[in-house]
RNA sequence: GCCCCUGUCGUCUAGCCUGGUCUAGGACACCGCCCUUUCAAGGCGGCGACACGGGUUCAAAUCCCGUCGGGGGCGCCA
């Protein structure tokens, strides 16, 4: 055995209370979690509330609840950097008395050797040179007070005992400057891993274009916390041609950090939208009821009288066809109103025929007179008349819905009218001759 | 400007370390066909890539150099 496997690991995740969590440092969440349930180590959390200003409890709150939608759960409690000032300060003071820094104001600042080559060897990346020439001194602590990112960060990685940093590509040009601390402070730097950084489609930098930058904005889409994270786990590390879909379970088991990405992927919007849908064709209606009727309330439709077991019904017959949760109510709005809009095309198409509507009112009809309103006695109707009248069904089917429902897509007919039920099935078709 | 990371289908990628098994495999998207009551789902098929230029070698997507392209950083922000 080596000596780094029997040692534990120890990942940490330090979002800045100042925003939303950001899709980028969701996935650094994700993998830094993989690696700690993978590897039985710990994944810890880091608030770096050091900007007093821009931070805030109701940032901080949504982070937090974000991370734990994904499904990502920590270890231990939280630390918050504001609460350790005096701890940066004195760690700061060492180093200025060793004369590895000196006072300029009220700020203390690392002197940086010029002429050093400091070298990483990234988990990612493999060897990463940095030439101290090209590193200014470093600020430690603000004339405010306040430490700095690079300096606080290593304080406490070192105090929160850290084993690997697994961060973003944008930390790259840091981690030589926070090696330099680690020197001062006498401390043996972690192992660094740098992940490449998620563009938009266009190669830009991810932002509403493309989608949405916050995982909020994803939730509030109607996108499935199992489908977000996976998707972006395989913006990353590929799991294997059999294994593009799969549970976080199945990712913890078969994550290996050596097989992590060193390139920078584009965030593509389709893969994540059939991903989602192939999660939640998966889902048992049950579990998606109560998501559905949360996204049918907030879209507005009159939901009272309405029951679970209708929407389940609902649910059933069109959990195949959408990407988003979002989309049943797009798709489906005639169930809850009578004012839904018509197709144009299809209605010239279907509904401004006199042959049809003789067909929408016969069949009508002979639905007015029926007792169990039952799909395969609608069927069965359907297809007597159109064998009588020397018909293909279809020429029956396609103007019923569109005149019940406004729309030429959607789930299979019969079963949509039996669920909408007679009355406002009949009310509809009958409105097809006004 | 300087420094760093990076470059296989439109996108995510397998292959690269340990050259030949690669007329480069898979997934999403797209297109076509089948199924069918439309849309999906499902099945089958198609389109489509080693950035470019030099080397090294019997042989290069794989190794080396250069060019070009993309990204990041150069804060008393994090």
């Amino acid at each position: 055995m080596f000596i780094q496997e029997i040692i534990m690991v120890k990942v940490r995740f330090a979002p800045s209370p100042t925003g939303f969590l950001h899709l980028g440092s969701a996935r650094t969440a994700l993998f830094n979690w993989l690696y700690a349930r993978h590897t039985g180590g710990k994944f810890l959390l880091r608030i770096e509330d050091t900007d007093k200003a821009r931070s805030s409890k109701k940032f901080l709150d949504e982070i937090l609840e974000d991370l734990k939608w994904m499904g990502i759960d920590w270890d231990d409690e939280p630390l918050h950097q504001s609460q350790r000032f005096e701890v940066y300060r004195e760690k700061a003071e060492q180093i200025l008395a060793k004369e590895k820094a000196y006072k300029e104001g009220e700020a203390i600042i690392f002197k940086v050797e010029k002429g050093r080559t400091i070298e990483v060897n990234d988990i990612i990346h493999g060897k990463i040179a940095v030439n101290t020439n090209d590193i200014k001194d470093q600020v430690m602590i603000k004339s405010d007070g306040s430490p700095t990112y690079n300096f606080a960060c290593v304080v406490d990685d070192a105090y929160m005992e850290i084993t690997h940093i697994l961060r973003g590509d944008d930390h790259i040009s840091n981690t030589p400057k926070q090696i330099l601390f680690y020197e001062a402070l006498e401390l043996t730097p972690p192992k660094f891993g740098h992940m490449p950084l998620i563009l938009g489609q266009d190669g830009a930098k991810l932002s509403k274009r493309h989608g949405g930058v916050s995982v909020e904005e994803y939730k509030r889409e109607g996108f499935l916390p199992e489908a977000l994270a996976n998707y972006l786990i395989l913006l990353g590390w590929f799991p294997g041609e059999d294994h593009e879909v799969l549970s976080m379970d199945e990712a913890v088991k078969l994550f290996d950090i050596s097989d992590m990405s060193d390139v920078q992927a584009k965030f593509d919007i389709q893969k994540l939208r059939w991903l989602n849908g192939e999660y939640i064709m998966k889902k048992t209606t049950e579990k998606l009821l109560p998501l559905i009727k949360e996204q049918l309330l907030t879209a507005g439709f009159d939901m009272s009288g309405v029951t679970d077991d209708y929407i389940s019904k609902l649910v059933d017959l069109y959990k195949i066809r959408i990407k988003t949760l979002r989309e049943l109510g797009e798709l489906a709005d005639w169930f809850f109103k009578d004012d839904f809009t018509m197709d144009e095309e299809g209605k010239r198409k279907y509904l401004d025929k006199e042959e049809n509507k003789d067909n929408i009112r016969i069949f009508v009809d002979r639905l007015d007179g029926l007792e169990d309103f039952s799909h395969e006695n609608i069927e069965k109707i359907c297809r007597d008349i159109a064998e009588e009248r020397e018909l293909k069904a279809a020429d029956i089917i396609h103007p019923t819905r569109l005149a019940i429902s406004g729309k030429t897509k959607g789930a299979g007919l019969f079963e949509v009218m039996e669920l909408l039920g007679k009355e406002k099935v009949i009310k509809r078709m009958r409105g097809v001759d006004k």
